[in-house]
DNA sequence: GAGTTTGAAACT
DNA sequence: CAGTTTCAAACTC
């Protein structure tokens, strides 16, 4: 019996389908001799109808619940169409009873009560089958074009994420690169780096597109075999995610930088520096000198409080103080600075020769940015981490 | 907009 | 691997 209830139901889909052109046209007939409503929106309305087929009937299956949205819209959407709805009703029904009866093996036509009431049931599950088609149809639909959309150009999923953009979660302002000397070809270049074509670049020469796909494909050949990583992601994102810090009023990335920073002089807290751009903090194995990105930096927690002008001053004042003998005040760098003393010795004074410097702990070295910077900028300095406003400091950590 | 600074990438 | 040079972006004026 259920064998033969399923074929029913696909005998009358079948039909249904088969149909549904020829409804179509009809029902366009129909509309299009109606004056009331623009043309191009009735082929819409007549087009979701038609293809639903059963959605107006359910108007006509539940006449008793006229509050149904779909009953309303196909009542809205046209008297004609209504009309031509209605009846078709007795058709379609007849033909369930039609088809119910052969399964059954009875003779046709049906005319009992109880067919009836059983070629409503099956109407209804017409119309639900033919419902539930539709919508794997759109569903179809949608996934196809998602699927263009996503493998014309995968590149787009990756330009999300810039390597010198700031991740912050602020919609960016797509940038054009401006490479001159490296045709786009080198790692220098950000589309490169990041597998691109270059796309409205500014570049002089470039050679990173479809154009000149063999070269391209030659540098990235060369890229790949000094360095097996190089087009992979510097920033590894923590499964957690982002780190929603509401106290310092900061999304804070718990991603790894895959090398780590080198930072000399900017104490990673300018865009030069990678770690920066990735809004992720500097981990205590990076090689970067003076750092002010760990956890807990005021320098840090700068940015985040009172206007950017202060915040800049009281930063290149830190940066200064680096520069200038203090360096790993607070940073990770201080048991490592001996490694680049040769390049900050042709900098920094005799404070800086003296190696003790960098062995000091983290209160002395605190101590020594406070003797190496004059009071002035101190008093500034403590101004700027109250966040009172105070115009920005002339000094500078050059 | 030109010039300078910076740090990553490339090179030696 | 370390030092130097090149490069393009960030930054300053």
């Amino acid at each position: 019996m259920e064998v033969a209830h399923t074929a029913i139901i696909g005998n009358i889909l079948e039909l249904e389908w088969g149909k549904e052109k020829e409804t179509n046209s009809r029902q366009k007939k129909v509309q299009s001799d109606s004056a009331d409503f623009p043309e191009k929106k009735l082929g819409r309305q007549l087009d979701f109808t038609a293809s639903f087929g059963g959605i107006s009937a359910v108007a006509v299956v539940f006449p008793e619940n006229p509050q149904s949205k779909q009953g309303m819209d196909v009542a809205s959407l046209s008297p004609a169409a209504a009309s031509v709805n209605q009846q078709r009703q007795p058709q379609i029904k007849q033909q369930v009873a039609a088809t119910i009866s052969v399964a059954a093996g009875q003779s046709h036509p049906l005319t009992t009560a109880s067919s009836s009431v059983v070629a409503d049931e099956m109407l209804l599950v017409i119309i639900n089958a033919d419902f539930l088609k539709y919508l794997l149809h759109l569903l179809k639909n949608v996934l196809f074009f998602l699927s263009l959309a996503l493998f014309r150009k995968p590149e787009s999923l990756k330009a999300k994420t810039r390597p010198n953009e700031l991740n912050d979660g602020a919609p960016k302002k797509q940038k054009h690169s401006n490479c001159k000397h490296s045709r786009c070809l080198k790692l220098y270049c950000e589309y490169f780096a990041s597998g691109m074509y270059c796309d409205e670049c500014n570049c002089v020469n470039c050679y990173n597109n479809v154009e000149y796909e063999a070269v391209r494909r030659d540098s990235v050949g060369a890229t790949l075999k000094s360095n097996l990583n190089a087009f992979r992601p510097k920033i590894n994102s923590s499964s957690h995610g982002a780190k929603d810090n509401k106290e310092a009023g900061e999304v804070l990335m718990l991603g790894k930088h895959s090398k780590g920073c080198h930072c000399k002089r900017s104490g990673c807290l300018r865009k030069y520096c990678e770690c920066f751009q990735a809004n992720i903090l500097c981990s205590e194995s990076y090689k970067c000198m003076g750092c002010k990105k760990f956890k807990g930096s005021k320098e840090r927690q700068a940015l985040f409080h009172g206007d950017y002008a202060n915040n800049m001053a009281y930063i290149q004042q830190a940066a200064n103080a680096t520069t200038t003998g203090a360096i790993g005040s607070s940073g990770y760098a201080s048991a490592r600075v001996s490694k680049k003393r040769k390049s900050q010795e042709l900098l920094l004074g005799s404070t800086a020769k003296d190696p003790s410097v960098h062995r000091l702990g983290h209160l002395q070295q605190t101590n020594l940015i406070r003797t190496s910077i004059p009071s002035s900028s101190l008093s500034s300095m403590s101004v700027s981490r109250a966040g009172t406003a105070v115009g920005p400091s002339k000094l500078s950590y050059r």
